[in-house]
DNA sequence: AATAACTATATAAGTATTTATATAGATAAC
DNA sequence: GTTATCTATATAAATACTTATATAGTTATT
């Protein structure tokens, strides 16, 4: 149960359920997903069990904004949470489930295009931390070694991203470069 | 939705739930995880689908066997899937949320504790790969390129499991480096 | 002036998953 | 002979997550 304890990880200051979902879809999203139908009630729950408090904020375009930051009692319960055992489950790799079955398709050429597009997808997603960590290190000499304690624990799941990203890399070049070995492929 | 389309794959051949769970527990824990108690409705549904058959069979021990077996319309849904998009999402790592908000742990100590133990964790599982590995290679040897083709795609996911769980090693090790020399800890 | 796109919150319905519990036969340990 | 362990299926209740939909104000485009 790790999404209300990442949240409670986000609103060390007050934070809207938008402006969360857009943490989710930029810093975190190497390492959850989460939908912002999903957000609004979790932080309802927060909120129900003394977890976090709200307040309204103005909004510059739209409807105003509900901005939540945790209580003291949530702090704690970060904090609980933070030093419990490491989450490594559960994994769930659709792609790699996927790769488990493809003889059944019985297609060489069509498990051939599979990979190309994973290594499309895989390869943006390296592009994509890539261009975070060289913005980030331009910007502050102190990267990545020196950086403010929290941006270097930050920095760390940044680091991860892009080694386990340029692994899965490595390792779809070599899937596709023994499919086409095995069937004569180009 | 994958876990359908995961037992579609699993039952070209007639399979029980409970021998499905181990397949889970070993094959294919690497990149994805089920209880026991999804599995028998997922496996009824199918049924209900029209996607599986199943069939009464003799136990050694215990009740007797549930044999699940897919249909021809079982085999087409399978083969949509294996054909469409490489699944990417949704990722969640519970353990990197966690190294992202160790900062306010506001304790090296423990945060270099946490990555010892999710090292010991990571560590345990490429173990568990290697040997896995290295029986089957020595067990035949046409492995990996000349192995028969479905499991020519299975290695493939194997070689997957060996090459992220190890880069996370590496990332592991090189953070609890980090944290010692930042800290002054051993 | 209408449309599209973005900001912002919210809920309903459906699906997926986890946790807890129940049953029952076979085998091994003590 | 009692307990524990493994095989084997199954369901109920709770939680987590996705998809679809609704509302509403602001800004930019056509």
């Amino acid at each position: 149960m790790s999404l209300p304890h990442i949240l409670l990880g986000l609103i060390a200051e007050p934070m809207s359920g938008y402006a969360i979902k857009q943490e989710f879809d930029t810093s975190l999203g190497h390492f959850w997903f989460a939908e912002l139908s999903q957000l609004y009630p979790a932080l309802k729950k927060l909120e129900a069990d003394g977890l976090a408090e709200s307040t309204a904020g103005p909004s510059t375009k739209g409807p105003p904004k509900k901005l939540y930051k945790r209580t003291e009692a949530g702090r704690e319960e970060l904090l609980r949470w933070l030093v419990s055992e490491p989450g490594v489950l559960p994994i769930r790799h659709p792609y790699l489930a996927q790769v488990f079955f493809h003889c059944a398709a019985n297609n060489p050429a069509s498990t051939l295009e599979f990979f190309r597009e994973l290594k499309r997808r895989l390869v943006a997603t390296v592009e994509r931390l890539k261009a975070v960590e060289e913005g980030w290190a331009s910007e502050d000499p102190r990267y990545p070694d020196d950086l403010p304690e929290n941006e270097f624990y930050v920095q760390m799941t940044l680091s991860a991203g892009l080694a386990v990203h340029t692994a899965y890399c490595a390792w779809c070049d070599d899937c596709i470069a023994r499919i086409q070995r095995r069937f004569s492929l180009v």
